[in-house]
DNA sequence: CTGAAAGCGCTAACAT
DNA sequence: ATGTTAGCGCTTTCAG
């Protein structure tokens, strides 16, 4: 007397509305109702039905519900590194919209490699999120036409999209760095460095853009030998700052490109005697016991702005594709406000 | 003349491979052939169908096809708080497993909330993931039993299980609590006083356990005030604090439990100026420059150990449930080697 | 109030 | 080398 199940599902072996409806002796589409919360079934129908969801350890295959229906709700967010503390709170930010849409999260690094950000902006596409937050490592996005077009609503934030018109949040870079800058000037520096990342990012650009307004501003002239655009790992930070701080003409001041330059530029401060000023752009952890000037942006508020603007599109809005710029804000903690060493 | 395309598709309007085929004039199983790269289509016929996917921005949906394969190619992480920095780089290593293995990873947030945790992990299993990386917020996960029954795979991290038996990766909360107690003992201290979280967190009763057993371990007796389990907000904490570093005799030691408190015991000693010595629980960024002596556990290790016992299930592997232990670290910098003060 | 049938877009199994 | 058929588990439509 073999037991003649069913054909061995992939799932494991997992009942479906099939399986339950035949348990509970009523039709597939009852079971529906019921699971859905649809209304048209008796008390006494649903409680048969409810008892065989529960005998069987029944769960809804959602897989196969998108198939039918066409959103997921699910949202796929595409970020540089979780790792870095920059993002954790953004994505957290997105992902809070979401859950108060009924919608989940896939996230995924791009690892600052545009080639990663495609496959996984595509991999996203190809299990059909209904949206798309991306943090663009490339400068390209041309790619994601057909996938907008087909209806996935899309944001950039923290970096504008490449060659197409889309929905973007960004921070004041130019603006932050531009009052970074003008403060240590502000303080009498007029020998300032400016170390940030590599010249390809957008952010990167618009800083260096903001300090050389701010120098500018102030009538001064900035010496090739202040400026450094490159990775952000410690040691070449550290090369980099070091440089800025030798030679018979020093720079007095450090105004670091971001979180990880700034954390390079303290541990390298702190080893040396003369006293140099220094403001970062972004808060880091600790930076107040550390006394560290900072302009600060709100990783969080980015990715609020952009998964509230992605979820009202969601939504039908029809509005055309603009760039929302959040403030920034400089917070004096000490090290900005080190007044020139020497002359 | 209507144009009597057919009926709207939900998916935006995009073409499927039926469209392709019709297309580029071959049947639909050809185009599957070319989309999954298998064998047995000519070059001609191959280039063909490329062109017509080209044309109508054809992008293969992954959820019919999961629908067929019963693989989703997709692992699901709950954690507590993206934004907590622990936990970036927990979820970046078992997104770097994931993606070694071809995976996708999909992230939540529990927000310590053992419901949301349950709804969280419930509604992944119901988009089928393959896997199910949890940090438990609640003690009772009985209600995955049906899920690993049904196939998913399932590992605990950071904290165990609660009612089943399951595969479980834990840093040595009790090792590293008693290594750092007795870290301060060594330098002299006898009254230490233990902030962590609220007690029903395993990782806050095990590093209490390590308390308490470093300081029987010395012969001394622990006082109830100098214990304080609770929420780990700033005030909570820095009230805590206050508590034990006054009266007539004020602990002259703190333990940190997490990084949480270590932050804010930080900012709070900074501000006395009897020197108190300080070990905390997790590294820190910047911990180094503030000299903050930490029992360090591996984040990423933890998620990238869970992620490949993981895999390696998904695999066929046919282990018995196990618990994974990873070792701590203590890394003196200064706070921890403070000799207690006064008498 | 309930159920049978069709079909979402894909892949597996089997033709040709 | 290519195409045809069935069906994954669900929702939609329409008929009882």
């Amino acid at each position: 007397m073999a037991d003649i199940a069913r054909p061995e599902s992939r799932y494991g072996n997992r009942p479906t509305m099939k399986d339950v409806a035949a348990r509970a002796g009523v039709g597939l589409k009852t079971v529906s109702r019921v699971v859905n919360g649809e209304p048209g079934v008796t008390p006494d129908t649903e409680h048969r039905v409810r008892e065989a969801i529960e005998a069987l350890g029944f769960r809804r295959n959602d897989s196969a519900r998108v198939l039918r229906k066409g959103r997921t709700a699910t949202v796929g967010l595409v970020l540089e590194d979780l790792a870095d503390p920059f993002y954790g709170p953004l994505s957290r930010a997105v992902e809070e919209v979401a859950r108060a849409h009924g919608a989940l999260l896939v996230n995924g690094s791009s690892a600052e490699d545009p080639e990663r950000e495609q496959e996984l902006a595509l991999a996203l596409c190809a299990r059909r999120v209904d949206g798309l937050i991306v943090i663009p490592a490339g400068g390209d996005h041309r790619y994601l036409e057909p996938e907008i077009r087909a209806g996935v609503a899309t944001v950039f934030v923290d970096r504008p999209a490449g060659g197409i018109d889309a929905d973007v949040v960004l921070s004041d870079n130019f603006g932050g760095a531009r009052a970074g800058v003008a403060h240590l000037v502000a303080h009498g520096h007029r020998r300032i460095g400016f170390i940030a990342d590599r010249p390809g990012i957008h952010t990167a650009k618009e800083r260096l853009r903001g300090y050389r307004a701010a120098m500018e501003d102030a009538g001064l002239d900035v010496a090739d030998a202040w400026v450094s655009l490159g990775p952000t790992d410690p040691e070449r930070v550290a090369e980099a700052a070091g440089a800025m701080l030798s030679g018979p003409e020093p720079v007095t001041a450090l105004f670091a490109g971001n979180n990880r330059v700034t954390v390079t530029a303290v541990r390298v401060l702190a080893g040396r005697e003369r006293p140099v000023a220094l403001v970062g752009f972004d808060d880091i952890e600790l930076a107040d016991l550390l006394g560290v000037t900072v302009i600060a942006q709100d990783a969080a508020a980015l990715g609020r702005t952009a998964a509230e603007r992605l979820f009202r599109r969601l939504e039908g809005a029809d509005e055309a594709p603009a760039t929302v710029v959040l403030d920034t804000r400089l917070i004096a903690r000490g090290s900005g406000e080190v007044p020139p060493a020497g002359g």
